[in-house]
RNA sequence: GUCCCGUUAGCUCAGCUGGUUAGAGCGCCGUCUUGACAUGGCGGAGGUCGUCCGUUCGAGCCGGACACGGGACACCA
């Protein structure tokens, strides 16, 4: 039998206690079962230095309505959780530690520190963890993966090894955005570029012979002249026609280098001639390339100007340099001059420090091939992306894909299985393009060269980019490069839900490696959600202080009203605007469904539940509105489901449950419970439409839904695990919905009147009403009751023909004309001037429907039922303006 | 520079295939503590749908131009 809830609702009560027993119960748990059909989602893995913040609430609520509907759903349900080993930001986090100690790593030495990341993971690692079940995430613990796991660097070595034996990956020496505080290199998206203000200065280049004849070149930053080792000019350049070829003098260096022509030079920036530093530019590596020439290092990994930049600037930081530089340059004239120039410079993405292009040798992923199935998966239509503008993004970027510089000098990751056999290294004098001699790909650590069986055998120290193993992550999380049962059953997964952010780092790298691995898309549809921004339409950031803590306002709002917020605001992958009184509604709406479930449940003290199956003849029109209105909002939410529209699922219910059945057929049910003859069936429809709607909510708020429900009759253990509602077309009745219209529009015109005339509520009024329609009239006299207690009527009459009153104010909806008698109740000045409004409101709308009227097009060509309506509408509108005018001169 | 998104009530946003007088939440005004709920009920005020042009019998929705705001990518010597 029904028990009570407590008066309030308190989220803290019940979150914790039911999510406890989810997972003792092991809901969360997903089993191979051929009769069922697999749906997956694996979680984008949040770094392990990660704190929960409102992306990730949005991201993981979406994924856990997809996941606990597609489980109600009877599908085999599994949301495969894990977390990411986040090479540098994880790195960076120890390196701090250590600093706070005196240390760095380089004293304490790989193993030790690698080591100490590793304890600092098995103890802060797991706070995003249990922050996801907070916020409800029904993720089936027991697959918890994580990218550095023994499983996953099986998988990370294997795909090496294979796309290395495909000759998909290199080794070369080549310019790349290196960060000089995490000393590693980046990868061209992972460089963030800002707007700043710099100087652009204009430098003479004297020509060798000459006395003052001179190339002038522009650059933003001097300091790199001293490792230049030409100028260019486009050739089809008048001005520089005659200089291509010559000789100047490198002022500061005094080296001579040479005039060249190359068309990458805009004749249109500067002065028109670039001055090329290959070493330290990347467009000028290229033209180095082209050009043959030399690459001297004069910055080095520290950003600190090396031995080649020669005194006085070796040893400087690349700052000071540019100082000094340009001072030299001043002494010696040769600064023509220099103006402020806003250009956008590039930063680490983890730490903010200036990029510096830097040469290196770094191991590369040949891109072009892995991209052709990739890009044709999608135009193809095997993957979906929602909203489907992201697919021209994703492709725009695909087709001119770039290689992947996978290696990073940081100790915390996966060390790349690259071997060198010292010996045969010496013999070529380890010239590093040759990637053949002495380099040994291995899974394990080879005894000796298997060419000179020496045992000087060395492992690469780079790790691999942390998106290598992320981009394995869809398959290798089910036991690849093992041929599991997992992999079969549950690949390829259903959806991938994520923030545009990382289409490129992260979506489209999967796709690859899937389609390369597996010979299978990895997901079939991508939903890109929008990214959640602040009040003003900042992103949220630690620097800002700007940003909303989810679990603070889980705290003060409940989970429930945290997530069902989160996505009534977020619509079709637009930005969420977000501020903490946003969650109030959530919150309201929880409240709401608590206290209708305390009428509810206060009022089955003597409910037995009924042993036959509702019959629909004992339905009065409420009764079967309610239930017919049900059924189209379970049709609505599934539809809106299927197409990722979660606002407007939610909302559906919301809707439904707040103002079709607690503003109505809650209160009609007030009535309908004090009948003896009807109290039961009243009961029945109360909990019947109550448990199914929990039902439906349930992955938009899992608490509160598992709380109520299950104080309620219902079967099963969990409200996880009742199926998911679907349409009863049985119950779909349009004739109940055109009744309860009847009465909604009445009982509404009713309070209309009194609330524009100003009687109180509890004063009750006399309502005449004249109408036609018999089947209307009908209506109305079967539920006079509700009519009166609805609309505080004391006497309700309806006829054919009725005498409309001397002194009343007047409704005239659909085709009834509704008269309330004013004798004692009104202000008759009142009364007029809002005669007056109704009256100018009311001509102004017959115009509109006039003009439409009168063209002969619009009755030729528009459908017959719009050409119905709006003639139905004049004629419905006139007839109110003639009461309208009668009452107006009746006052005068 | 190229591409994408947005511009609808004071604020934040819905509005799916064009069709009666354009909606919600919050805020505001009035009113009500009635036995589910004041985190509430009832009623109300508030909109030239960014601007202009076009297509159409009919445009918030379709096409074009422009303006403003936001974002991505590229270039930035």
């Amino acid at each position: 039998m029904p028990k009570e809830l407590p008066p309030q609702y308190n989220p803290k009560d019940v979150e914790d206690k039911w999510y406890k027993l989810w997972e003792k119960k092991g809901f969360f748990q997903a089993k191979i079962d051929k009769k069922k059909k697999p749906y997956t989602i694996v979680i984008p893995p949040p770094n392990i230095t990660g704190e929960l913040h409102m992306g990730h609430a949005l991201n993981n609520t979406i994924q856990d309505i997809l996941i606990r509907w597609q489980r109600m759903s009877g599908k085999e349900a599994l949301w495969l959780p894990g977390t990411d080993h986040a090479g540098i930001a994880t790195q960076n986090v120890v390196e701090k530690q250590l600093k706070r100690e005196g240390l760095n790593r380089h004293q304490t030495g790989r193993a030790a520190f690698i080591n100490k990341v590793w304890r600092w993971r098995n103890e802060y690692g797991r706070t995003i963890i249990k922050q996801l079940k907070k916020l409800g995430s029904s993720c089936d613990w027991s697959r918890e993966r994580f990218t550095l796991d023994e499983g996953l660097s099986e998988a990370v070595k294997e795909a090496f090894i294979r796309l290395y034996k495909k000759g998909y990956i290199y080794r070369g020496r080549y310019i790349i955005n290196w960060c000089p505080r995490c000393l590693t290199a980046l990868s061209d998206i992972e460089v963030e570029y800002t707007e700043e203000k710099g100087r652009l200065y204009y430098i003479k280049y004297p020509l060798k012979g000459t006395k003052d004849e001179f190339i002038a070149v522009a650059t933003t930053r001097p300091e790199t002249m001293l490792g230049d080792t030409a100028v260019a000019v486009n050739p089809r350049d008048k001005r520089f026609k005659k200089l291509i070829g010559k000789t100047v003098i490198l002022p500061l260096q005094n080296r001579e280098i040479p005039v060249l022509a190359d068309d990458f030079v805009d004749p249109k920036f500067g002065t028109g001639a670039v001055k090329v530093t290959p070493a330290h530019d990347a467009a000028d590596f290229l033209v180095g390339q082209r050009h043959r020439l030399e690459a001297p290092v004069v910055i080095d990994r520290q950003a600190l100007m090396t031995a080649e930049a020669g005194s006085p600037y070796q040893g400087l930081t690349r700052e000071k340099c540019r100082q000094q530089v340009v001072e030299d340059l001043i002494k010696e004239g040769l600064l023509l001059k220099e103006e402020d120039y806003l250009h956008a410079i590039g930063k680490c993405y983890r730490c903010h420090t200036v990029v510096e292009p830097h040469l290196s040798l770094q191991w590369f992923v040949k891109m072009k091939k892995l991209a052709e199935p990739a890009i044709k998966a999608v135009k193809s239509k095997k993957i979906h992306f929602f909203p489907p503008r992201w697919e021209k993004f994703y492709l725009s970027w695909m087709k001119e894909i770039k290689d992947w510089c996978i290696s990073r000098q940081i100790w915390w990751g996966h060390q790349l299985p690259v071997y060198y056999c010292r010996r045969c290294r010496k013999k070529i004098g380890d010239k590093p393009e040759d990637t053949k001699t002495g380099i040994i790909v291995s899974r394990i650590k080879p005894d000796k060269c298997p060419v000179c069986k020496s045992k000087e055998i060395e492992q690469d120290e780079d790790v691999l980019d942390t998106w290598f193993s992320s981009a394995l992550w869809p398959f290798s999380t089910l036991g690849w490069p093992k041929k599991t049962r997992d992999l079969g059953y549950f690949y390829p997964t259903s959806a991938l839900v994520t923030d545009r952010g990382i289409i490129f780092f992260w979506v489209a790298r999967m796709i690859m490696m899937g389609l390369e691995f597996i010979k299978n898309i990895p997901f079939k549809h991508v939903y890109i959600h929008g990214t959640i921004l602040d009040e003003l339409g900042r992103k949220m950031s630690k620097s800002l202080g700007n940003g909303i803590d989810p679990l603070d306002m889980i705290n003060r709002f409940g989970t429930d009203a945290v997530r069902f917020s989160l996505i009534s605001l977020t619509s079709e992958g637009q930005d969420v605007l977000l501020s903490e009184s946003k969650f109030e509604m959530g919150r309201n709406f929880a409240n709401k469904i608590w206290n209708l479930a305390r009428f509810v449940l206060r009022n089955l003290n003597d409910y037995r539940p009924l042993t036959k199956n509702l019959k629909i003849e004992e339905f009065n029109p409420a009764d079967a509105w309610i239930m017919s209105r049900l059924e189209r909002i379970i049709g609505q939410v599934e539809t809106s489901l299927r197409k990722y529209r979660f606002n407007e699922a939610a909302l559906s219910i919301y809707n439904f449950l707040w103002h079709e059945f607690c503003d109505w057929y809650l209160e009609i049910s007030k009535i309908d419970l004090g009948e003896k003859n009807h109290r039961r069936i009243t009961q029945e429809i109360l909990c019947r439409i109550l448990e199914k709607s929990l039902r439906l909510l349930h992955p938009f708020a899992p608490f509160i839904t598992e709380e109520i429900w299950q104080k309620l009759p219902h079967q099963g253990e969990t409200i996880m695990l009742a199926p998911w509602p679907r349409v009863n077309h049985k119950l779909i009745n349009p004739a109940a919905e055109k009744s309860m219209a009847v009465l909604i529009t009445i009982i509404t015109a009713v309070r209309n009147l009194r609330g524009e005339i100003n009687i109180a509520p509890a004063e009750k009024v006399d309502i005449l009403i004249r109408t036609t329609a018999s089947s209307s009239r009908r209506i109305i006299l079967e539920n006079n009751q509700i009519l009166k207690n609805l609309a505080g009527i004391k006497d309700l009459r309806i006829k054919n023909k009725i005498e409309k009153p001397k002194l009343c104010a007047t409704a005239i909806v659909n085709k009834f004309e509704i008269f309330m008698p004013l004798e004692g109740l009104i202000d008759i000045q009142k009364e007029k001037e809002r005669l007056k409004k109704e009256i100018d409101r009311t001509k102004e709308g017959i115009s509109q429907v006039e003009i439409r009227l009168l063209n002969e097009d619009f009755l030729q060509k528009a459908p017959r039922d719009v050409v119905e309506k709006t003639k139905n509408s004049e004629l419905q509108l006139k007839a109110k303006l003639d009461k309208l005018d009668t009452s107006l001169k009746t006052l005068i």
